[in-house]
DNA sequence: CGCATGACTAACAATTTTGTAAGCAGTCCC
DNA sequence: GGGACTGCTTACAAAATTGTTAGTCATGCG
């Protein structure tokens, strides 16, 4: 999926070398990631037919990759019980709390 | 540039509407961005050679694109002062400082 | 068994973002 | 008046992200 010896990807690696935030910032950019991670904080536990009902226009593919990045990014982990897969925020995931608070109050400051 | 009438420009929309953190987000995400919002918190004011000597990587096209966009979404104004154009922060800019640094900080706390 | 549901994946297409190369108007400086 | 620099823009190309459609495999249930 991606191409190691693009500038494109070069750039990034510079990027996030040369500034940290950057860093932060590529783990929650994706279309719906903020959202998955909010209704996480809010109920702890989810299957992947629970966001499919919370987010109704997102695609099954799309879904699945965000889950994915999300859960390689050690954000969130997905565990099986009784049959079923949950997902839930691991510590780290967690931990961005306060950011994710601060982005949705600053903009609802703006209104 | 964007094509109003795609399923993609619809999400978006959506996801703006459901999730003001992603409203925030969409400001900042863009290539350089935050490098440029940084420098600036830094040092006020600056002019388009400026941003090319701190990140050399990026081409005049991105750049200007990102400042452009930067200024359409107010969080940068740019002003001429003895025929150079001068970018600084405006107020909305100034006051993502918070966030800014919660997310470099964020970072450098997992190492 | 036959069918429904949950949690995905594969193949492909559309859209968006990023990068390259070249050029251009305005100002300064010799 | 010829360069050189600043601050862009245009036309084009490459790469990345997102979306569509159609499956797959496992489990549960009447």
């Amino acid at each position: 999926m991606r191409k190691e010896s693009s500038t494109n990807f070069e750039n990034q690696q510079t990027l996030t070398d040369f500034c940290n935030a950057s860093k932060t910032l590529m783990l929650i950019s994706g279309r719906w990631k903020l959202s998955l991670l909010f209704s996480l904080l809010e109920h702890n536990s989810r299957t992947f037919s629970d966001f499919k009902q919370i987010v109704p226009a997102i695609s099954d593919r799309i879904l699945a990759l965000q889950l994915k990045q999300l859960t390689e990014d050690s954000l969130i982990a997905k565990q099986k019980r009784e049959n079923f897969m949950f997902y839930t925020l691991t510590e780290k995931g967690k931990s961005l709390k306060d950011i994710l608070v601060n982005l949705a109050k600053w903009q609802t400051n703006l209104e």
